[in-house]
DNA sequence: ATAAATATGTTGAATTTTCAACAAAAGGTG
DNA sequence: CACCTTTTGTTGAAAATTCAACATATTTAT
């Protein structure tokens, strides 16, 4: 009961973030608000460093994220993080686990701020709804736009981390986000740890690059704010 | 016409390849003639090394691979060669680049040995055909949990691939492949030239790597053969 | 405001990779 | 079978990464 009153409040807050989800995407507004119940979708808060979802879990549960921001990570045997992706409102996180209804998750994904979410169990969007809900081949037909939207983003990843130095790495990562935003100046989402997790490099050596890029001339940088000269 | 003709002694010869593909899954056997002309199918044969999908062009068409195998390479500028993953007979490729409509593939797809493929326009899919076709929903949803496997296998490329180390890199992908088919001992599909691009490796590094594990008693391997010990 | 905790930058040594060049083995072809 | 081509293995030198340890900012909490 608690949870139903809080969800409507987040359907109420976050209706222009859910609006703007790309499982939404031809629906009608005064549609969304009936889809979600009849999707079962469960609202929950996480606070910064939470897990929303952990390795080795089954996929139940497909995940909109409605504010704050989430990391995918990845973790192996030795404890080295991998950062796969970023997670901001309005998109899915987990969706792809959940539709090939994998045993075990194979990422966490790990609020970077306090986040509210809505979880949506994936048990729902693979099969028609019992009130055989008229948007439900829509969404699926959106879901599937998104599942090959991610697909060209790990191939983003793959051109970046595939360079051999940390220097290429980054100069193609930094690049790609002025691509991006259309700007020689703009901020990056990681800090360094992060940037180097996502790079799939040491961090101190991360920062040594970086460093001497400024020296050369190539970039200014404060923090997270690069500029391309 | 010729290629009509083609297209016939395609369906015919390649039935058991196209039954198991991903696309069709659900539909029954006596639809799937049906449909490959609802979707407008051509046919194409490629030789060895020849490519299929070329990088730089707009994605227009989902590929289905009847037979040979096939490749999924990345260049960069510098002319190094990322091997995304293989094709095998019966599955889908480009098809990402196609429903995400993307201008330009980020990869090309090349043949290993010579290749008879199917080509479908991509809009034939994304779009409702003119009959209405009654499987088409069913196929959008074949199509949404074939990205959502491909997706599973991305993640398998970075746990592989953002190890650190060669040894590292080549023993985690080695240690996949035997989990996959449940022995110790199989064979990899890559030469080392295309293994050191799948592990984003130096070639002769990883020669030396593989000639080391087998000193220190790790495995044995002859070519493509591999046996963990 | 101060202390504590976290993040970033710096450095040198050890390890590892890459690169280039070549040798050896395997495969294909006339 | 001999020749040519391709693939694989080997090596040493140069370059780059990682690792550990520490210094310096910066942020957070009390």
């Amino acid at each position: 009961m608690l949870n139903f009153q809080q969800k409507v409040i987040f359907m109420k807050k976050y209706f222009d973030v859910l609006r703007k989800c790309p499982l939404f995407i031809g629906i009608a507004d005064e549609h969304i608000f009936k889809m979600l119940n009849c999707l079962g979708a469960k609202s929950e808060s996480f606070d910064k460093k939470y897990t929303i979802i952990g390795e080795g879990n089954p996929a139940k549960f497909i995940g909109i994220l409605l504010s704050g921001s989430a990391q995918i990570e990845q973790m192996d045997y030795y404890g080295n993080r991998t950062i796969v992706g970023r997670v901001e409102p309005s998109q899915l996180f987990s969706e792809a686990f959940a539709c090939a209804q994998v045993d075990a998750v194979p990422v966490s994904v790990i609020a970077n701020e306090p986040c509210d979410v809505f979880l949506i169990d994936c048990s729902h969007i693979l099969h028609t709804c019992q009130n055989n809900c008229s948007f439900h081949q829509q969404m699926i037909f959106n879901l599937m736009k998104n599942l090959a939207v991610k697909i060209i983003v790990f191939h983003q990843k793959i051109e970046i981390t595939s360079k051999r130095t940390t220097r290429e790495k980054l100069m193609s990562y930094l690049m790609f986000c002025a691509k991006e935003v259309g700007s020689n100046s703009f901020d990056i989402p990681y800090d360094r740890q992060e940037l180097a997790d996502f790079l799939e490099v040491d961090r101190s050596g991360l920062s040594a690059e970086i460093s001497k890029l400024r020296k050369e001339g190539v970039l200014t940088s404060t923090k997270k704010h690069f500029e391309l000269l």
